[in-house]
RNA sequence: GGAGAAGUACCCAAGUGGCUAUAAGGGGACGCACUCGAAAUGCGUUAGGACGGGCAACUGUCGCGUGGGUUCAAAUCCCACCUUCUCCGCCA
């Protein structure tokens, strides 16, 4: 959510902001009318409130004084009438207002690239050597089912089509990913581990930006109003909803296993094949709150860590800075980190970091005070894949595949895997 | 899932329609005094926030789990929901 005095301060240069992504903004039409609307209603059923209060304790002071207050009971009872007629148009326009300001997208860092396309994103570094294969390079997903290790087909069986199930070494491999990330992040990047709920509700999914403009994308409960957690950022970033901190518990570092579950609404005929889109796939998150003035310099550092893990499995990797078309709904600025995958011939998603500033906060109501009495403020909230752990998979398959259909094992991988060497059948 | 109880400040807690939520009382925390210093003791401080109006000082409204309702007036009465606790059932 923007900054409701930044937005009617500044009205003409934030409709530019936010034409430079690209999205629908005729919402924005209504925002003076409503704006202005809403501070008239209030205004009016304040004074009225103020009269009542007033002439209700004058009612109090005539009852004990036994004095008649008919007269001022049946002034007020017309004052009262009033109140409500006013206070039901008011929460209309302020549900419309509201409403209107959960739809608008955040605003871009003047750091971030203008653009129209994906095209348009900024290759910021490249990390590592390609490898130059002396055969023609497998896709993952036939690597992984020659080796038996993942089974699409059994999945689509036993649920349906984008689910996997993993097996053997495979399913070794998924889970010595999740511990190897994780302990690097814990031990050397200094984040707290967190295991969260699957399930969130209605709110949460509001606070972190996927409500109300995404329902879609996301897999619900039917009876009960909760969403599946489509990245763990939503359960771990509303974990301090409506929470004040104080200044010395910032920089907070979480870092969150979880499963991720995305219904891939309108990505049909993409992806079809293999670990890249499921509807369920395991990945570290990463989310810090911090003070406004460190939020840019702790992206780099988040981006860092996550890029720490790719260089770790000795994987090429490339990363993006995404011009304004791609930002996303929430995002400030945000950087994607792209593994090389040798089938595709390119670089494909793995990690996206970004910078919230207040967005999130704004929306979860997430601050912090400077001084014990000091006025609260919003932090900034960030995070990051640390990485996305099928598509991990799918890039060291990928990678480390060797001609007789064989993979090695990344050495860092190893001891979490027995201290075996290579995946063969 | 069934039955019951409870949600008031940092914590415990009193308050059952107007008599000051300007929230009793207790605890904790902080400050001051006493002390060489501390303990003990005494005195004092310890609602915050959101949203309006105003250049400002300031001022108004709303906050008793949440949302509605009844009433001239609600912490207090009514309805729904959420959370916690106890017992029963089920269960990893």
């Amino acid at each position: 959510m923007l900054d409701l005095k930044v937005v009617r301060a500044n009205f003409q240069e934030v409709k530019e902001k936010l034409a430079k992504r690209g999205e629908d903004l005729s919402g924005l039409d209504r925002f003076e009318e409503l704006d202005q609307k809403r501070r008239e209603l209030i205004g009016e059923t304040e004074t009225l409130k103020s009269k009542r209060n007033e002439v209700s304790k004058l009612v109090a002071e005539y009852k004990r004084e036994k004095k008649d207050a008919d007269e001022l009971i049946k002034e007020m009872r017309e004052v009262s009438d009033r109140i409500k007629t006013i206070d039901e148009e008011l929460r209309s326009v302020e549900e419309d207002f509201h409403q209107l300001m959960l739809t608008l997208p955040n605003l871009p860092h003047e750091s971030v690239p203008v653009g129209e396309t994906e095209d348009d994103n900024v290759p910021v570094r490249h990390w590592g050597e390609i490898r130059q294969f002396e055969f023609e390079p497998k896709a993952h997903w036939d690597i992984a089912t020659d080796l038996q290790i993942v089974d699409f087909e059994r999945a689509a069986k036993v649920t349906g089509s984008r689910f996997a199930f993993y097996k053997g070494l495979g399913a070794r491999l998924e889970r010595a990913l999740i511990n190897f990330m994780m302990d690097l992040h814990e031990d050397e990047h200094g984040y707290t581990e967190i295991l969260p709920p699957y399930l969130v509700n209605r709110t949460s999914m509001t606070g972190t930006g996927q409500l109300p403009k995404f329902e879609e994308d996301a897999f619900k409960i039917r009876e009960e109003d909760y969403f599946l957690i489509p990245t763990a950022e939503v359960p771990v970033t509303n974990m301090h909803r409506e929470e004040i901190l104080s200044a010395d518990e910032l920089p907070i570092r979480y870092a969150a296993f979880s499963a991720c579950f995305r219904s891939e609404a309108g990505s049909a005929g993409r992806d079809t094949r293999g670990l890249i889109r499921q509807h369920q796939f395991n990945k570290v998150e990463l989310v810090h709150f911090v003070k406004p003035e460190d939020s840019y310099q702790t992206l780099e550092e988040l981006t860092g860590h996550a890029e720490k893990v790719l260089q770790l499995l000795n994987l090429p990797y490339r990363v993006m800075s995404m011009c304004t078309a791609d930002l996303g709904f929430t995002a400030a600025k945000k950087y994607d980190i792209e593994v090389w995958l040798p089938s595709y011939g390119t670089y494909r998603e793995i990690s996206s970091c970004s910078n919230f500033e207040a967005f999130q906060a704004r929306r979860a109501q997430i601050r912090f005070r400077r001084e014990p009495k000091g006025k609260p403020e919003y932090v900034h909230t960030l995070n990051g894949s640390g990485l996305a752990i099928g598509r991990t998979v799918a890039a060291i398959l990928e990678n480390y595949q060797q001609q007789d259909g064989s993979v090695l094992i990344p050495e860092v991988l190893r001891p979490y895997m027995g201290n075996k060497e290579v995946i063969t059948r």
